[in-house]
DNA sequence: AACCCTATTGATCGGATGATCTATTAATTG
DNA sequence: CAATTAATAGATCATCCGATCAATAGGGTT
């Protein structure tokens, strides 16, 4: 079975101009392959992605020398500063409410990550087996999950204290939202940021917390 | 970026013996296809596949009309009984505890989810857009967790009666296992039952059940 | 041992795919 | 306004892919 060919490469755009400055035109074409390549899947063929771009498909490879490139160039994009520098200190910022502090950080990362870009992507790459997603997780699990462990581990009390995959419990349950939107494609509360407060409030509880 | 080609096509196998009945042969390809689509994922070619079976190319296609029919089979045979009938009546059996019944449940369902090939072909089919994967999660839905939510709002306090986003939420932590350990290929708890099961506990308890 | 049926093979086809190369076109510069 | 040069399009290549088909050979029957 082929990728579905229908219509996920047609170009809506109209006719492109042409002779973009060099920068404008690559950014143009990583833009357009991130979208693209979240479509169809990694496996998208670069004629497609031309004509979705409105350009031609040699012209792709005066910008990188193949396709690899441009997947490297997609990755680089939907991955860069993904993990903001400032969760960690504002998760174990202990002048605020610990609940609060949680409902901040996965209000704003669920936004993030609730993008159809970046969680088709993630599930592509994973699937490929790329280093990155792994990368990613661990360093998600001890840059941000793991002093949330120690966190709630500080304030609950000691008989019921968590464990490390009581935090991935409650991770996966949240994005669980966004494949579910996005890989499954089926309906999902417009705002999660009910249910994550739901769950939430579910978790810390059980700890005798909130 | 093509497909991984290095060595997961290859065949372990020795020279096969030829000329088996039509009938197992048949079985030996689909079973072959399985764990060959879940490795490298629907848009794996015949040529590798039939290479890993130590058959020709040429011979798939007597035995299926072209490669779609192969890609149904393999849906066939991953999806076929999945979800066991007996499920909603043993989950609404209210002569046993609910706490049991949930735990039996997801001890049960989690063995069959957590199975290498189907949570990668699962993943490979919703990416592709398959209808199944939406007629499989809105079974899921109204067969199984709708009846959940009714059993928990039947013993749960009025005032603390959970939504069916709620029920997603717990559902979805528990396949998030799964999911971290066949598509993301990161370490799991080797039995994850202890983790189901503190997550049941906290879900019920959030209910003031248990 | 000769025969037959058919499962299996190997050669091959047309189209697709990543990548290259050359001629043309459009913007910039003097 | 002409010259320069970078951007673009189109043709093309070698390889790969799904699928077809005639030829071959395995193995049971007589």
């Amino acid at each position: 079975m082929d990728q579905i060919t229908s219509d996920l490469g047609a170009a809506p755009e109209p006719a492109e101009r042409r002779r973009l400055p060099p920068e404008e035109r690559r950014r143009q074409i990583v833009e357009g392959a991130v979208t693209f390549f979240a479509d169809v899947g990694l496996d998208g063929k670069t004629r497609d992605l031309a004509k979705r771009l409105g350009i031609t498909q040699s012209l792709l490879f005066n910008y990188f020398a193949n396709k690899a490139e441009i997947i490297e160039a997609v990755y680089a994009h939907v991955y860069l500063d993904r993990l903001s520098e400032d969760w960690p200190r504002r998760l174990t910022d202990r002048s605020v409410p610990l609940r609060e502090r949680l409902l901040t950080f996965y209000s704003e990362y669920s936004e993030l990550i609730f993008e159809y870009e970046w969680m088709r992507i993630f599930m592509f790459s994973g699937l490929a087996g790329a280093a990155l997603n792994r990368r990613y997780l661990d360093h998600m699990g001890t840059v941000i999950l793991l002093p949330l462990l120690e966190e709630i581990r500080a304030e609950a009390l000691q008989e019921v204290s968590p464990e490390m995959e009581d935090i991935w419990n409650l991770h996966g349950g949240i994005v669980y939202i966004g494949i579910r939107r996005h890989i499954y494609q089926v309906p999902t509360p417009e705002d999660p940021n009910r249910a994550i407060e739901r769950a939430v409030d579910r978790f810390l509880q059980s700890f005798g917390l909130v």
